[in-house]
DNA sequence: TAGATTGTTAATCGATTAACAATC
DNA sequence: TAGATTGTTAATCGATTAACAATC
């Protein structure tokens, strides 16, 4: 697991714990809530601009702050979802998606008995007037989620309007310039990956 | 990234090569296609039942089989959806899923005010009837697709329910005993190391 | 044959873990 | 003070890449 990975986890487990009213928590306490090893969750959190505390180990309010600053879940981003499938609309309507400064700004398909049709509040845009929309609306982020065989073919479109970062949930692999960021959420492959290990010891 | 990771990437690549009417692919070509070196791709192919040839590169047909066979694809998995809001009914709805021989037998959810309604061809069941069900359906896998402060105690239930595979669309991290196999598929996880990526270089 | 491409060994690189002095 | 815990260095481990003989 990559360290950026490990942060993700360290966040959502240090608001747990905030919530939960903890002030203090050491690297064996995280470790032992994340399975990891107390030294590899004391490298990465070296790595950052905030310190810890002999005997007492980190304070979670710093902890959380920093963190979200790194991932960037003090920012807001604007986020469109392309496809409008089952997947897309239900991901235009996630409600962890605000909740973590994740602002869906429409949603589009290219079916045109999908165009127009609603979707909670948005109204499926067609993906023609997508690159329009992204220069006008500012997106920073394109969620892919349609099937395989078109995600190369939408992704080279989202790229022409100007957006910098695609989170990819479709099988396929993307391939992007240099200076777009794509990251794979790929479920099927998720899946995949689980039953191999199922057959297969871990 | 892992290799069983890339296993899946190689899959996904060789299936679209056969559908163009692809018969032999090189080392090299894979490389290209999914952004590795061959060398990456030639130890990956090596530790298959599986040889290339000399001067031809790797048969599609027999690397699609046991890729497949690898990855558990080559079988039906019993899954069931636990969590029925947005993602949880779009995934219990997804197409890909039966396509790829994961054969959803049902949705589960806590919530009364959800028991009992209709999801396509489901009808929402009552957490509480999981173990029985789980028992009787044989069910191989649960994908769980609940709130981040809930995940924990729906996966406690499913590991008590005898379900061996678990893969984790919630935030949270999930403990479970040896023997049964997690994998994460985070969304929101994954958005964060995007926009992490997009702020501070790749 | 000559050339292309595999499979494998060895070298490199990076990530994880162990160990421990510094610190509160 | 004594003990707990950090931050960091060094050691280990594993994964990626380079190189090249074997092969068709």
């Amino acid at each position: 697991m990559s360290a950026v990975k490990r942060m993700t986890k360290y966040l959502t487990a240090v608001q747990a714990m905030r919530e939960e009213g903890v002030e203090w928590v050491s690297s064996q306490d995280l470790a032992d809530a994340l399975g990891l090893t107390s030294s590899t969750v004391r490298q990465d959190l070296s790595h950052l601009e905030f310190s810890g505390t002999s005997k007492r180990g980190y304070q979670t309010r710093g902890l959380e702050d920093i963190l979200s600053k790194v991932l960037g879940a003090d920012t807001t981003w604007r986020v469109v979802v392309v496809g409008a499938g089952n997947l897309g609309k239900a991901l235009a309507l996630h409600e962890e998606f605000p909740r973590r400064g994740f602002n869906i700004r429409g949603i589009f398909d290219n079916a045109s008995e999908k165009v127009g049709t609603d979707v909670g509040r948005f109204k499926v845009r067609d993906m023609r007037d997508l690159p329009a929309f992204a220069g006008k609306e500012k997106i920073d982020v394109a969620v892919i989620a349609v099937p395989t065989h078109a995600a190369q073919q939408v992704a080279d479109i989202i790229i022409a309007s100007g957006v910098k970062g695609l989170l990819n949930l479709a099988l396929a692999h993307i391939i992007a310039p240099q200076g777009v960021h794509v990251v794979d959420s790929r479920i099927v492959a998720s899946l995949l990956e689980l039953t191999h290990s199922m057959k297969f010891g871990s």
